[in-house]
DNA sequence: TCTGGTGTATACAATCAACAGACAATTTAG
DNA sequence: CTAAATTGTCTGTTGATTGTATACACCAGA
């Protein structure tokens, strides 16, 4: 599982890894019922403590994604995830489409990339 | 000038600020050498600190957004930021649209959400 | 049962977010 | 020109968050 972290971005690391986990389970490449990482082994490729990784791991569980079992390892439970967050995600990509309006790209360019990166997380989906 | 925040939304309180009031230069709604609120004013009608809207307004100087004079106030200084963040966006665009897709969105649905967005934002531009 | 692998809990230091209050620069009233 | 009002800035404090280190607890297989 190939992932990666950003010293310059604000978000924290834990924060970092879960995004990139989600990006990994709608894209299908962590398909439902396959077991992530051991915490430890994520932490080492990544050069972080071994808590960061499981804090991440606990957020996704919190949002329905994987089932995290003490003993047992962590498992992809679903691709859909409780909806009680789509007005923050709603926020989100607000915020994301007014810097990149800001930064001078079209609207055009900005849709090209909406639509290149929506079509690596629908195209493989059942 | 309108602005709210958000309890719920895991962004600081500053950052939530800032963002809004991007939006406001994106739309148009601050133009080019209009004048902010002075800090206190905002802060009062937020309800909250002073120094939370001061390092709001810091951040968005620090972008290149606005000037803050120390006795005179903030002015919008220009609709376009320095690009060095454009990566940061993109990661920021990846990751709403990720968790809109876990929640169940269609990728029509959220390109509708996407143009909406885009539509108030670049429709009055010059 | 024992052992290796797995997540968890606790304790700690460093950083960050928000606040309160004093300070400094600028503008404006007189 | 000066004083007061207006405006942003600085310093210190508090509590929460972030990341780490270390010890603990659960699970599966030999």
């Amino acid at each position: 599982m190939y992932i990666t972290i950003d010293e310059r971005d604000r978000r924290p690391m834990y924060q970092q890894v879960a995004d990139e986990i989600k990006g990994l389970i709608a894209r299908g490449e962590l398909p439902e019922n396959s077991q992530l990482p051991p915490v430890r082994q994520v932490a080492a490729d990544l050069g972080v403590n071994l808590n960061t990784i499981a804090v991440a791991y606990r957020q996704l569980q919190k949002e329905g994604l994987i089932r995290v079992r003490h003993g047992s390892g962590a498992t992809v439970v679903s691709r859909v995830r409780a909806k009680h967050d789509e007005e923050r995600a709603h926020d989100r990509l607000q915020a994301a489409l007014t810097d990149l309006v800001l930064s001078g790209l079209s609207r055009a360019e900005i849709l090209a990339l909406v639509n290149k990166a929506l079509g690596s997380l629908t195209s493989a989906r059942t």
